[in-house]
DNA sequence: TATGAATGAGTATTCATTCAT
DNA sequence: GATGAATGAATACTCATTCAT
């Protein structure tokens, strides 16, 4: 289990430092959606307008880049999932929101396909604190689902992640959407 | 220099060619579903315990090795299906065959995992004709179940293939089976 | 300095492998000539319709071959020097048989022009014998060319190699004229 | 992998660089003229005391270092020539300049043959500039032997340039000198 | 003798990573 | 801290030649 570079990182970085980080990962972020993550260091560095070795210096191996890059997508997905569960809380349907937040998360990561294979390509595992904040949103979606009788009463958490690891992301949204059509049913407490 | 070479291979190999074929498909099988397919020829090679030259010979090129091993994996799911149809011809009921089929070809899969990602990752494209043979099989066998009233009216061949291009071949055994509890629900016609 | 292979064989050949020589011969020729020296030897076997074995049997080495190819080559000159030798000794005047000789010798070369880069390239020597019977009708012209007052009297049979060595051969067809146009010149006894 | 990279290199290359970059260079110039172009990529790092990886570095094919090498020598000779005009418009016989600068040209390519070879062999296209300023200066030189009526009036740089390219420079120096002797007579007025 | 399968050293090129400047 | 030059192991593929069938 690693941690994400800036957790190591004690003292407060410079202020170019900070500025170089992000230059890095915004450009890591693009060539590896783009192009998947065989992307060359080189290019990374070349495209983020550093050397190398201040890449290196940021994220001292390839699966560190690839694993913090990793880590933003999760955060994105982390927010979505603790708005869903915000407006549940607020009186929206949870299934509602349940179904559409699966919807859109898969919408969002089909476009950023190559990250979640960049996360298995190289092995970079992501930051797991994201998980944790993720998981207590989702949780809580879950159980307003199965409390208003729609969701099935033996879904748990690992079923969506288990939902949106098996996503055909790279198939055209066609493809996705009967893939949704198949795979929710499953998830309700009628169907089963 | 490449000059072109005369396509067809008409005439029976030697016996100690057909050994060594053989001993090259099993070791790019092994090596392949167990490091995926970026195993360097020269270490597919030694595992054969043939030269690289003789792995050429008889894979020009890496694509094809990987595709060898490829249309193995997918003439034997072929030969399930087919049996499955069989089967059903023969009386069994459709719905049961076709999710023990479901069941098996995944359990299959999950142990021959790389291979599939091999298919993908360098473009090898398997024996087509495999496909056809499949696809008959199978429409036959979801011909019968729709007709049983179990099978949703509007599922295809390419929904089942869609089903195993998604399954989670690399997760164990526990996993893959909450998969397919639901999953299975969406084919059905009680579900939806 | 090495003799070709023709000649290291005792005992007369078998009709089919005399047969097969000349297969062997011809395609290399023409694959040579087409594609120069760097021709695999598979594609020239293939080409012939026989195996690399065969062809091996036939010339030990792809030296020999390319210098049994070459030896073709020289063969051919060797006649065309004959004859201009003997039409000359029948009355012809010599320099202008000279003169009609290079050129013809060189606009055989040009098309051939692989042969010559082959014997340089893999460092084939060709069959000396040959040279000596084209030499000797070359010194018959020579001679005979300075008799008439024609030909510079320091002009040597080296001198008519050296001319054939560094003619223009890949060069197109008007580039090969001036150049003679050049070199001629040099040959004459009114120009030095 | 190719990512598309910056094509100017504008900055100053670091002092260190700058001398591997002449180590490599001597070193292709060495092994080039020795062993003609052929020459293992490896080899040449290795001669010149760097990793393979350098000699990339610096010539990202071997087209580009072959090319390279040859450039060195095409400068060599465009300086040569330059220096001869220099010295016609100073006041010194232009044909007795042309004919030394000639043989001065033969000589240095002499050595250098198996350059020219490279050039040719590997497809590499060297500094056309360097042939534009040479063009010239041979352009002058041409001009100035016509106006003294020494040279023919038809002569060209073109015809130098043939010159050049057909001298026997891998023949030992008198059969070059021979040669001289043989295809001056063709550039003077007074012979044709 | 012919066949063609097997050998294996050799080739250009890439790319993560290190380290002198 | 940043730079970018150097490293060198790794990879797919070729081809002259040998040798079992």
């Amino acid at each position: 289990m690693r941690l994400e570079g800036t957790m190591t990182q004690a003292r407060p970085l410079r202020a170019d430092a900070v500025r170089n980080r992000k230059k890095i990962l915004d450009a890591a972020h693009l060539l590896i959606t783009r192009h998947g993550p065989e992307v060359p260091m080189d290019a990374i560095a070349e495209a983020a307008g550093v050397a190398v070795g201040t890449l290196y210096r940021h994220y001292p191996t390839k699966t560190d880049l690839v694993g913090a890059v990793l880590s933003r997508h999760v955060e994105r997905m982390t927010l979505a999932v603790e708005e869903a569960a915000d407006r549940v809380r607020a009186g929206e349907h949870a299934m509602t929101e349940l179904t559409a937040l699966v919807s859109r998360v898969i919408e969002a990561a089909a476009q950023d396909h190559a990250v979640k294979a960049a996360a298995q390509g190289v092995g970079a595992s992501y930051a797991p604190e994201n998980d944790t904040r993720a998981a207590a949103a989702l949780t809580e979606l879950i159980t307003a689902g199965q409390a208003d009788g729609d969701l099935h009463s033996d879904v748990t958490v690992a079923d969506f992640y288990l939902l949106l690891a098996t996503a055909p992301l790279d198939q055209p949204r066609e493809v996705r959407d009967r893939w949704l059509t198949l795979i929710l049913p499953g998830f309700t407490a009628a169907a089963r």
